[in-house]
RNA sequence: GGCCCGGUAGUUCAGCUGGUUAGAACGCUAGCCUGUCACGCUAGAGGUCGACGGUUCGAGCCCGUUCCGGGUCGCCA
C-alpha cells in the first residue's frame, strides 16, 4: 500500500548531491531506477529528472525500514529521508558516485507494476512500444535532456526578442479556412450547423494585422496545424518562432534572424554560430547542390554536361538536351569501393523511385574507365565528361539526363544527399546559409499553368515590378528561407501592403477580384487604412530543436508526438465520436470514401 | 495513393532446405548472499510466432489478403 507524505519535504534534487553535502540530513523523492539486494545491505538507484542518487540501507539499523527497501522494485516512487555519507567504494559512473544516503526514514508514494521496457539512456526498444508509453518513455534522461533543452531554447527564445523589442501576442486558434496551400484542420462550429472554423497553418495573416495594427514587432511562440501526411521532419502540429516587423526590408529581416541564431545557440549550448550566414540564390543552390534546401557540410557539388554531350551519339543524353532539359552528375569521391555493380543498380532504383527515367555512370577503376554508356561515345567525349566531373581513379561518377532541367537537378540533389550518407562523409557541424530570389511562380507541368510558389501576400522584387505581366519564369520573390544542414528551419518574406500591387498579384495568380475579395477581403481592407511596409519569418522551433541535439526526427524533441499515419498511440486520438455529438454539430452523416 | 523495410516471450533478437517439445540475453518471480553500482549464485514462470485464409502428411518459415510500425515519393502555396 503507498504511503502519503505528509510532513516530507524535498531538500535536494537527486543528481545535486555532492560530497560537500556529506553530514547533511535530506529528503528526496524520485522513481527507483534499480534495486540491488546483496542480503544484508541494500542499494536503490533513486531518480529525478537531475539524476540518479544511491540510497544504501543496512540490516543492522532499523529492521522495518530495511524489509520495506526489499519490497521496492523498478519504478516504484519513493520518499527518503537519511543523512549524506561519503561512499567506502566510490562510483565514477554518476555525478553523485562519490556520496550515498544512509536512509533513516522510508515510504513508498507509488507502487509500479513491471514497466514494459526497462527505462535506461540506452534503451533500444522500438519506437511504437516506447510511445505507448511515452510516459515512461519522456522518464529516460536523454529524452529529458531534449524536452528541457527545448524549453531553454523557447525562453532565450522569448528574451532575445523582448530585448529587440517584441511583443508576444496570441493570434487565435479558430480562424477562417482558406483552402490554399496545405490542407487545413476543420473544425466544426456547433452555432453555426454546417460552417466550420479551420486551425491555423501559420498565424501568418493576422501577424500582418498587427502590423496595421500598430504593433511594429510581433512574435509569437506559435502552433500551426497542418493536414498533411507526415515525415521525419514533419508532424501535423508544429511549432514556429513566428516573427513579422514593419519598415523594414529584407536585409533588416535576415539580420535578425542570424542574431537570434547565434544568440540561441551560445545561451543553451555554448556554441559561436559564425554571422552572416552564407547567401545563395534560389538558382545557384539548385545548379550546385539540387536542393533548395541544401546541406554544405560536404561538397560533392553538380556539375553540368549539357555542352559536352550536346553533339554525341547516345540518344538519351542527345534527346534529352534536343527536348530542352540538361544533362548533369555528381563524382563520388573514392566510392569506388562501396559502389560495385550491383550498389550502383540499387542506386539506380533510387533514382528511378524519385523520378529518374535511369541513371548512366562511370567507373574509375586503375586500368579502364568502365561506364554505362561508353560504347556510344567518341574517346573526346569521354575525356571531356571526365574532365568535368573531375573525376580521378577510385571515383564513380553519377549521371542523369532530362528534358526537364529542374527535375535532374533535384534527382541528383537526392541522390548527393543518399551517396553522402552511404559513403559517411557528412561532418559534423551546423551550417547555416540563406537561399534567397525565389522564382515567384513555378511551371506546373501538369496544368500547364504558371503557379505561385508562395503565399500571395509574398512580394516581387523591386526590379520585378517592371515585367510583373512579361516572363512569369523571371519573377522573383523577396523571399527567404534559412537553412540548417539540408533542412529548411525558416521561411519568410517581405509583404505587399500596396493594394494596386496586391491586384496585380491576384489577378496574375488567376484569382478573380470578387474570389480574392471574398477569400481575403479583410485583409486588403485593412491596408486600405494605412499599412506600413513590413515583413517577417517564421522559424520551426521543432526542427531547430532537433537540429541542436542532432536527432535523427521531430519525435525526440516533441513530447507527445504524432505517428505516421497522424495518430497519436497513447491516446489512440483521432477517435470516432458518439452520434450525439455529432448531431449537436449539424453532422448526420460520415459517408466512406470506398 | 505508390514504392521499400520490419512485426517470434515484457524487451532486444536467433530460429538452417518446411520436420519431434520454438531458443538466447536482459527483464520478471522465489531462495541464498554485508559494499553493490550491468552485483553475484541457484531455481522457476513466461509464446495466439501481428491477424485471417491457402498450399502441404506437416507452416514461425512457402503463397494470398489484411492490420500495425518506420522510411520515402506524391503532398507540404
Amino acid at each position: 500500500m503507498a504511503e502519503f507524505m505528509t510532513g516530507m519535504k524535498r531538500t535536494h534534487y537527486c543528481g545535486d548531491l555532492r560530497i560537500g553535502d556529506v553530514g547533511k540530513e535530506v529528503t528526496v523523492f524520485g522513481w527507483v531506477a534499480k534495486q540491488r539486494d546483496l542480503g544484508q545491505l541494500i542499494f536503490i538507484d533513486l531518480r529525478d529528472r537531475t539524476g540518479i542518487v544511491q540510497l544504501s540501507f543496512d540490516d543492522s539499523s532499523d529492521r522495518d525500514i530495511f524489509e520495506k527497501a526489499a519490497q521496492c522494485r523498478s519504478e516504484f516512487v519513493l520518499g527518503a529521508v537519511g543523512t549524506v555519507m561519503e561512499r567506502s567504494s566510490k562510483s565514477d559512473k554518476l555525478a553523485t558516485g562519490d556520496i550515498e544516503i544512509k536512509v533513516t526514514e522510508l515510504r513508498i508514494l507509488g507502487e509500479s507494476e513491471t514497466p514494459p521496457f526497462e527505462i535506461t539512456e540506452d534503451c533500444n526498444t522500438g519506437e511504437a512500444t516506447r510511445l505507448k508509453y511515452r510516459y515512461l518513455d519522456l522518464r529516460r534522461s536523454n529524452l529529458q535532456q531534449n524536452i528541457i533543452l527545448r524549453h531553454k531554447i523557447a525562453k532565450a527564445t522569448r528574451d532575445y526578442f523582448d530585448e529587440k523589442g517584441f511583443i508576444e501576442i496570441e493570434t487565435p486558434m479558430l480562424i477562417k479556412s482558406t483552402p490554399e496551400g496545405a490542407r487545413d484542420f476543420l473544425v466544426p462550429s456547433r452555432i453555426h450547423k454546417g460552417s466550420f472554423y479551420a486551425l491555423p497553418q501559420s498565424p501568418q495573416i493576422y501577424k500582418q494585422l498587427c502590423m496595421v495594427a500598430g504593433f511594429d514587432k510581433y512574435m509569437q511562440i506559435a502552433r500551426c496545424f497542418r493536414d498533411e501526411d507526415l515525415r521525419a521532419d514533419r508532424q501535423p502540429e508544429f511549432t514556429q518562432i513566428d516573427i513579422e516587423m514593419s519598415y523594414v526590408d529584407m536585409e533588416d529581416i535576415l539580420e535578425l534572424g542570424e542574431g537570434f541564431i547565434k544568440y540561441v545557440f551560445k545561451k543553451t549550448l555554448d556554441i559561436d554560430i559564425p554571422t552572416p550566414f552564407p547567401r545563395f540564390t534560389y538558382n545557384e543552390v539548385m545548379e550546385r547542390y539540387g536542393s533548395d534546401k541544401p546541406d554544405t557540410r560536404f561538397g560533392m557539388e553538380l556539375f553540368n554536361l549539357t555542352d559536352e554531350v550536346k553533339d554525341c551519339g547516345f540518344g538519351v543524353f542527345k534527346s534529352a538536351v534536343d527536348g530542352g532539359g540538361s544533362v548533369r552528375g555528381i563524382t563520388a569521391k573514392g566510392a569506388l569501393k562501396i559502389y560495385s555493380r550491383k550498389e550502383i543498380d540499387k542506386l539506380t532504383e533510387t533514382a528511378k523511385g524519385i523520378g529518374a527515367k535511369g541513371m548512366a555512370w562511370i567507373r574509375m577503376t586503375d586500368d579502364s574507365v568502365a561506364s554505362s554508356f561508353g560504347k556510344f561515345m567518341t574517346e573526346e567525349e569521354m575525356n571531356a565528361i571526365i574532365s568535368k566531373a573531375g573525376a580521378e581513379k577510385g571515383d564513380v561518377v553519377f549521371i542523369i539526363a532530362d528534358t526537364n532541367d529542374t527535375q535532374v537537378m533535384s534527382i541528383l540533389g537526392a541522390l548527393r544527399t543518399e551517396v553522402a550518407k552511404r559513403l559517411d562523409i557528412i561532418p559534423d557541424g551546423y551550417n547555416f546559409l540563406w537561399v534567397v530570389e525565389f522564382p515567384f511562380f513555378e511551371f506546373d507541368k501538369d496544368s500547364g499553368e504558371w503557379v505561385a510558389m508562395h503565399h500571395p501576400f509574398t512580394s516581387p522584387t523591386d526590379e520585378a515590378l517592371n515585367h510583373l505581366e512579361g516572363d512569369k519564369g523571371k519573377v522573383y520573390a523577396k523571399a527567404y528561407d534559412m537553412v540548417l544542414n539540408g533542412i529548411e528551419l525558416s521561411s519568410g518574406s517581405i509583404r505587399i501592403t500596396n493594394p494596386d500591387l496586391q491586384k496585380r498579384m491576384f489577378s496574375m495568380l488567376g484569382l478573380s477580384e470578387e474570389e480574392a475579395y471574398k477569400k481575403f477581403g479583410f485583409l486588403t481592407d485593412a491596408f486600405k487604412y494605412g499599412a506600413p511596409p513590413h515583413g517577417g519569418m517564421g522559424i520551426g522551433l521543432d526542427r531547430l530543436v532537433m537540429q541542436m541535439i542532432k536527432a535523427p526526427t521531430l519525435r525526440d524533441v516533441v513530447a507527445f508526438p504524432k505517428v505516421q499515419n497522424a495518430s497519436e498511440p497513447m491516446t489512440n486520438a483521432p477517435s470516432a465520436v458518439d452520434g450525439e455529438q455529432l448531431a449537436e454539430l449539424g453532422i448526420d452523416i460520415i459517408s466512406a470514401e470506398e
